[in-house]
DNA sequence: CATAATTAGGACGTACTATGTCCTATATGG
DNA sequence: CCATATAGGACATAGTACGTCCTAATTATG
């Protein structure tokens, strides 16, 4: 699976942040909203504060809010920020998970791919999807 | 992740075949060749003659070889026939397993990713990587 | 200052999928 | 008949996805 339900949540929730963005939104509204389950979001949050997508604020009347504008952040910023590197295939990140990869013709199939892919998802961004 | 290990295992073994088409190859000595455990092996040639992309011949001397042109094989018809449909998201591929889908604009980005990523898949001969 | 509301972080549990192994049945050339 | 193959199912193991829970730390508000 190149999108896990991490992705996906974590996409659900930077795009309700794009549209409530003059207050900070706790994770149990956005949980509420956005159909996630609230622990669950919780980790979600942590990594997407970590990578500076988002901003956090602590104590009563706290919660969550966009780090920049909606425009400037792109799903596969999102997406790295949850998931890590994105990976089409074992071979494709680490060469040497890959026996065969020196005579391998496939193998820059797969580069070429990933290549590809992350282009759209850098096009794509949040103020777009809105 | 986007390509798993048996449809890399699937592909080497359709590209060893490519080169050696007189003959039918057996499961071990495919298995030897391309670094594929051999009782693995036997489970993804088991689907790759069901996808009819192999004919096999059983019984000594037997084995296997391709059942079209090199030329007529795409990446694409390997990988579905060991893995199935390609599965960018949950949500791509299964309108219900999704609560939002409905009012979700996120939803027609992974459609059309995923069509752009067979067509590439598609593209790919296995003769083009010989 | 006390308290309730909130984020931060780690440890843990569960279920699913990827990756294989193994055993038995079946076919076939010599 | 027997050695060599494929066919197919049951089973084993490890890793990852998905999610819960508990304990801090922080802060607005009465």
């Amino acid at each position: 699976m190149l999108i896990t339900r991490e992705t996906d949540y974590a996409i659900r929730t930077v795009l309700y942040l794009a549209r409530e963005r003059e207050r900070p939104a706790s994770a149990a509204e956005i949980a509420r909203a956005m159909h996630i389950p609230k622990s669950f979001l919780a980790k979600i949050l942590q990594r997407l504060v970590r990578s500076q997508l988002l901003i956090s604020t602590r104590g009563a009347a706290g919660g969550f809010q966009l780090a920049r504008k909606p425009s400037a952040i792109s799903l596969l910023s999102v997406m790295e920020a949850v998931q890590g590197p994105t990976c089409i295939n074992v071979c494709a990140i680490q060469e040497n998970k890959c026996a065969l990869s020196a005579s391998c013709t496939v193998h820059p199939v797969w580069v070429e791919m990933r290549k590809d892919i992350e282009k759209q998802l850098q096009k794509q961004t949040i103020a777009g999807l809105l």
